[in-house]
DNA sequence: AAGTGTGAACAAGTTCACAGCC
DNA sequence: GGCTGTGAACTTGTTCACACTT
């Protein structure tokens, strides 16, 4: 645990406890590194060693105690608390987002919800009021808010982004195709679905190319 | 050319065509990869050799003719043609993507809609008319459908998934939380904002225990 | 016997550094 | 002089293989 954890290792754990959390559902009590590779197309030692970097959760000759390794996953990723989250831009996507039930099941609370325009100021999205983005700077201040999610129009992903960061959220899920600079200490994660499309042809180009 | 191109480097074709798009749009005609390595926060030597497993794009001691390389970058990627879609599952989500109009401005049209609700299907979005699921397999068949956008909930996930597949469509945009299974040679891309939120959350905890 | 945890071997990906060319 | 293109060096990430534990 004293050594540098690769972020490709964070980024992994997530989808390790979803598929624990499924175990567990379907009743399961342990499990190989072996069998959750199977599930997931991984190499079973890429999950053990994921694993060693925070300790040693497993029983040699048996596998994992699922709920003991989900609870484990949980404490190191910091979710055995509930998160809170704005969504700033209530167009069609944000109010998709901010009424998407799955952050909530998964212990993120949209806390409160943004935009400019007086046709959706005061309309309400899954219980939440939308204010103005004038109200944003305050209620920062004001209120404890983990993470900023944007569904603005690009151009003002920047503004809305440095809003943010200028009160004190380190946690910016973008959902704009901007690309925005955040300093180094702020985490950042872009959604553009473009771009997987974009990737996506390369190799449907070479497809069509052979045929 | 004849080497084999990792990935990640197709990853990041789409990335740098987009930032040329704009520098164009900005009228400049000549880069170096300095200065796109500024923009994208990435190494110059980095888009060099990227650029390198296709060819020769760069002028020395010059640096890119913007257009140029944005032409080559195109082709590459086969974005100098215009590619369809469908997007299956119109809930909140499913309108928000089938309306959105990025898809079609970086030349994806999407060309149908399908879901099961009696309630939502002859509905319009977009100037489509939502049709019934019954009706995919046999426009698989008859139109032109390159990708498979699935904007169902989870528990379908895979069903969608598979009607696709079995329609002969090779790429798959999954924007549901569940990991569907398909065969090799078919292009799926994971979009799920939960599991960026959780590995977010590693360094924000990190963060709160601090102080 | 079965399956973990992990150093060592290997593979993949990134950066360096410089020859070559404009 | 400036910047590309690219082997070589290096760094990062993955897999192997086996000692160890239950």
């Amino acid at each position: 645990m004293p050594l540098e954890i690769p972020e490709v290792v964070i980024d992994r754990l997530p989808i390790y406890r979803g598929l624990l959390s499924r175990i567990m559902d379907q009743g399961r009590t342990v499990i190989s590194s072996h069998e959750l590779g199977i599930e997931l197309d991984v190499t079973p030692a890429q999950i053990r060693k994921d694993l060693s970097y925070f300790g040693r959760f497993g029983k040699q000759g048996k596998g994992y105690i699922v709920q003991d390794l989900l609870d484990e996953l949980e404490n190191i990723l910091g979710l055995d608390r509930r998160w809170t989250a704005v969504v700033i831009g209530i167009g069609r996507l944000g109010r998709a987002v901010a009424s998407y039930p799955g952050f909530e099941e998964e212990g993120f609370d949209i806390v409160a919800c943004y935009d400019t325009s007086p046709d959706v100021i005061g309309t309400e999205i899954n219980g939440i009021i939308v204010q103005s983005i004038d109200d944003l700077p305050n209620d920062l201040k004001t209120k404890s808010i983990n993470i900023g999610i944007v569904t603005v129009s690009s151009e003002y992903a920047q503004k809305v982004t440095d809003l943010l960061i200028n009160g004190g959220v380190t946690a910016i899920l973008n959902y704009t195709p901007s690309r925005v600079q955040v300093p180094r200490e702020v985490e950042l994660r872009n959604i553009n679905p473009v771009l997987f499309l974009q990737s996506m042809t390369y190799h449907l180009k070479k497809l069509f190319d052979e045929n």
